[in-house]
DNA sequence: CAGAAGAATGACAACGCTGTCATTTGACTC
DNA sequence: GAGTCAAATGACAGCGTTGTCATTCTTCTG
């Protein structure tokens, strides 16, 4: 059927060993012989059997992306990031939903990885966050790759991709200060995810530097949910002191939020300014527009699965100790109507 | 490392092939031993090795999963059913986002079946309706299942899933006349999805069944997605005799027009009704919600890949013959704030 | 220009499984 | 109890690649 390895050594008069190192890219293959390799493996658009591959190396050439997550919008941009990069590389996903507070997800984990016997992972919050389930990996020796919440370096030096929640937050919190407002509520999401942590970090730090009291009452915590944006917004809007302004831990929050000032015929902007973060696509399309942080998210995803693969090809030519700079990404402040007073 | 065939083979002192009966379930094996294998297997928590399988079988346990759909709701659905039911049977999932107007998407797709050695596709709209990619396939002898927008029985008896558009528009659009709306006007998707056509059809024949006019000038033509929405309810609300409701071919759409809707200061329900289609998550979330009619995805992408995996099944066994039948899904009308007149 | 050292290449086993076909086992017949 | 036949099991090759190690070809040295 499809041309082998041996196929396409015949054509070019050398042993199949010589393909492979070709197409493997070992770099000893003098280049005239190369050229005819190469010439023969274009001719029969040869491609190398996965199956075959993984069998007889080492390591294979599937990485996994294990999530727990309900933003759909997010987890697509994780797909498209990863799926480019895996493409370039001729590494193929695996997708794995999965419940990260399920008891047993640890051996659901592994599992995978065993029968799937996967080069690496990829990790997003909140499975990148959980201590036991990162030291379950590294002592079964499987690689992985982090994305979280942060800006310090890991000592560690592990591959990871970092995103600077903190200073977004404290930007879009200087945003609505900016806009002239005092008091200002935050609705939190999950706080087992990192990123919510950040998030209020970065938004009691710009209420500090502007010399602004932090309101106990103003802080609401939930989930990152639509609802959790509907009832939270009833709470703020019930004090007696009620904030003008909210930040809400997300998107789905602040449209939540924005559903519920709404549904008590509270105008936005006007009488209350609500921020989002993640610039969903649904951000845009709320009535009216999120102010919000922007997140590369497929960038990120990108930029992730290369630093696995990079670490992946580090351990096979032995220079396991090489640590890859984790890179930082910075979210970016998008202003929209809903933030802004006329 | 972990278990092979051989270490579960002495382990219950048989040869590796009876071993491997037991895990394809071939069914000649005598119950005694059959226990003994089994045991050995749990015992050494034995997982067979895909890339063994894949290379030594003639067939092998990966699945593809192309699409070009930029609604991420339906698109982690699909991924959802169908993981349930590839976990459920041993068989991987492979993701292949793509780009379905690409003039060599053809080649694309052959390649990704060749190189990865796919045991099957599953098609969602548009590739399930595109007939040159269906022939191609055809050709080349790849197996695939196709979820496509319709409700009679194809005549080929090719594994197939329908949704049946038709009957829910029409009770979308039923639900609007009872609500007392005579003007309704229509917003259509991209017209190389059937689902719009089966959609339009379906609105069609319920103005008719109900005696009521066709106001060509009411039918706008778009692509799903709130853009559209959102112009195509301005160049409604323009026309000298206006209609008091919109059925929008998606969510998406409805969304848009939602959202045009209140720029214009239309209120929704009094003045303009408006349906979408979907059940998407955000649906729920608009102000007001959105009537919608909602469509099992996950569901429809389960049974989908039951059916391709019975077809394999199918073909291994050689009776190639016998046609699945194919399953007709109706999306339910879902009523929300968006259409209620009090 | 012989010899050494390194670069380039090749021969061949191994990876873990399934397919094919041969062999053994067991049940049943007369 | 020998003979028959089907059911159960096993031996072994082969799937397409990579790893290991041996071999051959180059180039450089003195």
């Amino acid at each position: 059927m499809s041309a082998t390895i041996k196929s396409v050594a015949e054509h070019a008069g050398v042993s199949i060993k010589t393909v492979s190192r070709v197409i493997n890219n070992e770099g000893t293959v003098k280049p005239d012989t190369l050229a005819r390799v190469q010439a023969a493996i274009d001719l029969l658009n040869y491609k190398p059997n996965k199956a075959a591959r993984d069998l007889a190396g080492r390591d294979n050439y599937v990485l996994g992306y294990v999530y727990d997550n309900p933003n759909a919008y997010y987890i697509i941009d994780m797909q498209k990031g990863i799926l480019n990069e895996c493409r370039a590389n001729g590494y193929e996903l695996l997708i794995h939903p999965c419940d990260a507070s399920s008891h047993d997800i640890i051996q659901e984990i592994l599992g995978m990885v065993d029968s799937a016997r996967l080069a690496g992972l990829i990790l997003s919050p909140p499975l990148s966050e959980m201590p036991e389930v990162l030291s379950s990996l590294d002592e079964k020796g499987v690689r992985y790759v982090r994305i979280l919440s942060g800006s310090e370096a890991l000592e560690s030096g592990q591959p990871c991709v970092l995103v600077n929640d903190f200073q977004a937050a404290y930007q879009i919190t200087e945003h609505l200060i900016q806009q002239g407002h005092r008091d200002i509520g935050f609705i939190a999401g999950e706080k087992q995810h990192n990123s919510t942590i950040e998030r209020q970090k970065g938004f009691a730090a710009a209420l500090a530097a502007h010399g602004l009291p932090q309101h106990p009452e103003f802080v609401i915590e939930g989930t990152y949910s639509f609802g959790t944006g509907v009832t939270s917004i009833e709470t703020l809007l019930s004090l007696p002191k009620k904030p003008t302004a909210v930040f809400a831990c997300n998107d789905e929050i602040a449209a939540g939020a924005l559903f519920g000032a709404r549904m008590r015929g509270v105008d936005v902007p006007q009488t209350l300014a609500i921020a989002g973060f993640e610039n969903s696509p649904f951000s845009r399309q709320t009535f009216p527009p999120l102010t919000t942080a922007s997140q590369p998210t497929d960038k990120i995803a990108q930029r992730a699965t290369s630093t696995l693969i990079q670490s992946l090809k580090a351990r096979k030519l032995g220079n396991d100790k090489q640590a890859i700079p984790a890179q930082v990404f910075v979210p970016e402040l998008v202003v929209r109507e809903s933030t802004k007073r006329s």
